[in-house]
DNA sequence: CAGTGGTCTAGACCACGCT
DNA sequence: GCGTGGTCTAGACCACTGT
């Protein structure tokens, strides 16, 4: 304030305050997963307003390199394990159903022990919208059994779903009932029971933003996207079941191979 | 979007007005495109200070909904047509380079004409970096021909892509030579005239924010992330080719299909 | 409890884009 | 010049996490 001609030419405060802090990251002098200086201890250090440390703070978040933790402080970014989601995992699950072995493509993605796994979940009838409708390539309207699903593992939220099956081919069968899930086998095991073997998966893949309660659900920091993954599961040409699959995008890398010969 | 419990349950009030705000953007009042109210407008209509509007518009944009233009206001993020990158491109690509046609996967992909198609290139050699050198299979240190594109239509870069090749493979053939690039029908082309007939593709997807350095080339706004693909070319069981392409995610969507029979 | 970040206010001045 | 967003200040009160 004092500093009377301050003209916005010069390099901005909360630039300079944010520029220092990430050269300190990347120099190891913060390493990853340790405490940045408190609010306080930053406007003392660099003489400015709270605002002013919160903005340089805010602009460290949006690039991911800082998290901050209610109460405790804001850390440089641990280290997230990267996990492969491969493609052939449902070929894998397919083979397992088969030879009767208890799975869900979720457990095997991610490589969690079964009894680290839970999931919430909520089942209700709606009627297709226009793009699910596409995708099962009938009417808009047709009646579906919608399931949404919260996957955690360790009590972490890893993963939302949500999946679509065309009402008149689950009503009335255990496929339809919650009570049943977590279904041993998963989606695979529970076409598989009502006499329908899978033959091909697509998968549309797409990337952005996570939206404010989405972050909330995954419990995710700013500053990470979110893979949005359409799932097409066709026996021959008919789509038996569609699904949108929302994954923090900082925890896996997606795996395909595509043969040519 | 139901409401999702959070450890605040007072009313914050940057989340209502950015609620509201999206409500409309989705609902199609403000259309993508247009300017959303003023700050000052904004403080009105919410009885908010100016500062709680602005942290309400920052969640916005951190999201990907708005971007904002210095001197003119706030728009809701107009829409960008989306483009299928389908994991059959390969194959499209090989066809046509057996038949003669003039295409790169690039061209495929996007639907660009060949004319609207341009490129910068720079091509060295270097030593493969260990990541590098295990995706090749072969000892890190190994030299590689290392290309580096920005793909760009009607002007517009569209993604960038660093490709390496073992260099003995390629040392002296018109491939190594840049004054060959843009190289009608692609790598798929190249690789065809050295001999090599690929016969899979297995592509690793990831996403992030863009750094600094990418948002400028690419000229992405915030709250857009970018897909990471690391690409590895097959001849049976050598890898040829890898390549590592980044393309803004709020372009494309990837489209890989995955038989089971 | 003390210390941390989260939210909010009310002002001020500056830089940019347009007309 | 006027309206837009960008930066900054100096306070205030609240909620969460730890001792």
């Amino acid at each position: 304030m004092t500093d009377v001609p301050t003209p916005h030419s010069q390099p901005r405060r909360y630039r300079l305050v944010a520029d220092e802090l990430r050269r300190r990251i990347r120099a190891g002098v913060i390493p990853p997963g340790s405490l940045l200086p408190s609010e306080p201890a930053l406007m003392a250090e660099f003489s400015v307003a709270r605002g002013t440390v919160r903005e340089a703070l805010a602009l460290l978040r949006a690039e991911g390199l800082v998290v901050t933790e209610m109460g405790r402080g804001t850390y440089a970014r641990p280290a997230v394990p990267v996990r492969r989601l491969g493609s052939d995992r449902y070929r894998a699950e397919l083979e397992q159903v088969r030879s009767g072995g208890l799975t869900t493509s979720f457990t095997v993605d991610r490589q969690v022990e079964w009894s680290d796994y839970s999931l919430d979940k909520e089942f209700r009838e709606s009627p297709a919208t226009s793009p699910v409708a596409e995708l099962f390539g009938v009417e808009p309207g047709t009646m579906l059994l919608e399931r949404r699903f919260v996957f955690r593992a360790h009590g972490i939220p890893q993963q939302t779903s949500t999946s679509y099956l065309l009402l008149d081919m689950v009503a009335g069968t255990p496929v339809a009932d919650p009570a049943n899930e977590p279904w041993p086998g998963g989606n695979t095991s529970q076409l598989h029971s009502l006499g329908y073997t899978i033959t091909a998966i697509r998968e549309q893949v797409r990337a952005r933003m996570a939206v404010a309660d989405e972050a909330d659900v995954l419990r995710i920091p700013g500053g990470v996207p979110v893979f949005v993954i359409t799932r097409q599961t066709y026996v021959e040409a008919k789509v038996v079941e569609v699904a949108e699959i929302v994954i923090p995008a900082d925890r896996v890398s997606l795996d395909y191979r595509i043969d040519l010969a």
